[in-house]
DNA sequence: CTGAAAGCGCTAACAA
DNA sequence: TTGTTAGCGCTTTCAG
């Protein structure tokens, strides 16, 4: 029981009773065919259950390319929203989509990116935050100068753009302004004495957010306590566990920036564990604005990145100019803005 | 600035000054090559910076076929949890992965079967549950068939198999038995009056927790009461409805059983948002365990389903019998139990 | 050790 | 309206 040889476009045409050609004409519907060939044709199809072979259509140029997503991981509630928004526009072109997760392993990525470009997919979009690392950094300019050479695209997905000359498509958000909207909030409510826990500097995201953090401290004249940042990896963990530790730790703060949602989830928990009141003892925002965010108590104040939206318009972009569009390297940036609900409080 | 042509093997030869089999062979390392001329191969590749055609290779058939996932919603984090493991394994055998996602749709789904057809996917993994619908049921049947005929595998995953005598891989968990027990937990701990919320009973999902649950109720002694009954499709939304529209409704109840754990995040909400305590006043107890169930406070008592690991499986079993291994169908059936945490109390 | 030739399944000139 | 032919980029006999 070796290969069952599937069925081709030959089969179909000898029972039909025609040539190879007017099969694919009938399928392709790009040429006049009899009324009555064409329904013997017809015929032939369903009773052989016969589907085109996709490489064979790529091969001769006349594929629909594939798009290919790359993130870390799926159960990421972030990255599964843009992976989300991507599929439904890929699907509403008609388009297949791979997913690659990489467990943020840069080399996955580049291999996966490797995968693509043989695989011919029209885009490959990548999404989600970046490590800084030069080495890096090159080969995923060669990337995109690779993809570009045979008419398909590099696209950033929520992260920032590389040098301006690159063939690079980016969609993504006002990370920076979004945690300076996020802390100005915090400040106008009174607050003074902010921690600032979960995010890593040494990541794209997190690097923006802690940014927008302490320039927001700065124009609010508040001079900044490193006794109140705790890094960590935008996990629910890190949330926890920075919080913990504040506590511990004895510096006071009235207020606690978590650099994700996620991470917030867990200032929450270690907060209500420590038998603190939020908002009454202490106000806790977060960034992201997840699905989840709303439905936790006290519902959860937060920035707002429109994920699926970014997903969206990395696919629509990525496709908007085929092979052969013009080359234009596009650069979109959406606004982010704070979602107020309740789990900030006027300062005492 | 049309399809900049993408560099073929042959011009790999040419730059080499050798012919393509030569460089296929270099490639592939499946034949004796010179070492001088390997190394002028792999410079002329390197310079040229070449990457072989993947649609080329499948249809000489020497491919690696992909793998597809089809869910739908990669949003779900059950469905995200299985796509991960799923995921993760395929890359462990350098397999690509399409990622489709279907909205629910069940012509999707089949078009996607389709499309995957088309492209020689070696499996085709369904992931979650199903509406029972007959004319529906029977296309997958014949989906189940024709992926057979060409080599190719259909699974399910987390979803109930069909008949006997299809081939068909289907990696499931004991669904019912897993609402059995935790209705169990909750007569054990004295409850009698047991809502049960969130579930749609047309959806193989939610039909088997239902039985559990109805099951366990009549070992119990207890009669159902159809007035603590609450359906509605697992999410959220359904959760914090059925439960408000119960406390209006003014039936007594002491414990709720969450058909999913997010409709039990829901139940939560809706408790508190009344000023109900949990577990105090009243018990609750999810389904999945979710990453995020242990988190909420109380954490979530529920039942563990195993959602990596059903994805690690289904594409184990797929990849397996390769082409070219033995076709029979299988089917495995993953234990799932209760996970106590916080939200659980004896009844007064 | 290397190369020439055939062909995977499909489509597009070009003829008829 | 239909068929014939050639070829996409690769691998693989089969000869050299």
């Amino acid at each position: 029981m070796t290969d069952a040889a599937r069925t081709t476009l030959r089969d179909v045409a000898a029972r039909a009773g025609v040539s190879a050609t007017t099969v694919s004409r009938v399928l392709a519907e790009n040429y006049p065919v009899a009324e009555a060939t064409r329904r013997r044709v017809l015929r032939a199809i369903e009773e052989l259950d016969f589907v085109a072979n996709t490489h064979a259509r790529a091969l001769r140029g006349q594929g629909t390319p594939s798009l290919a997503f790359v993130l870390r991981d799926v159960r990421c509630p972030e990255y599964a929203a843009a992976a989300q928004g991507a599929q439904e526009e890929a699907a509403r072109h008609g388009r297949l989509c791979l997913i690659c997760t990489t467990g943020g392993d840069p080399a996955r990525e580049l291999a996966v990116i490797r995968q693509m470009r043989e695989h011919g997919a029209s885009a490959v979009i990548l999404i989600g935050g970046v490590h800084k690392d030069d080495p890096y950094r090159d080969r995923m300019v060669e990337a995109a100068r690779a993809l570009d050479a045979v008419g398909s695209r590099l696209v950033f997905c929520g992260r920032p753009r590389l040098e301006e000359a690159l063939p690079l498509t980016v969609v993504d958000y006002d990370n920076e302004g979004g945690a300076y909207r996020a802390t100005n909030h915090l400040l106008a409510n009174g607050h003074r004495r902010i921690a600032i826990v979960g995010g890593d500097p040494l990541c794209s995201v997190g690097a923006g957010r802690f940014d927008g953090f302490f320039r927001a401290l700065a124009d609010g004249g508040v001079p900044p306590d490193p006794a109140l940042v705790r890094t960590g990896v935008g996990t629910y963990a890190c949330g926890y566990r920075g919080t913990t530790e504040l506590l511990e730790s004895g510096h006071g703060f009235s207020a606690v920036f978590a650099i994700t949602d996620t991470a917030a989830f867990g200032v929450l928990a270690a907060l209500t564990d420590a038998g603190l009141r939020v908002p009454e003892d202490v106000s806790v925002v977060g960034y992201d604005n997840l699905e989840f965010s709303p439905t936790v108590r006290p519902g959860l104040t937060t920035v707002h990145v429109p994920h699926e939206e970014l997903g969206r318009v990395a696919v629509r972009l990525a496709l908007r100019s085929g092979p052969r569009g013009e080359r234009t390297p596009r650069h979109v940036v959406f606004d982010t803005h704070v979602v107020v609900r309740d789990s900030v409080a006027r300062r005492a």
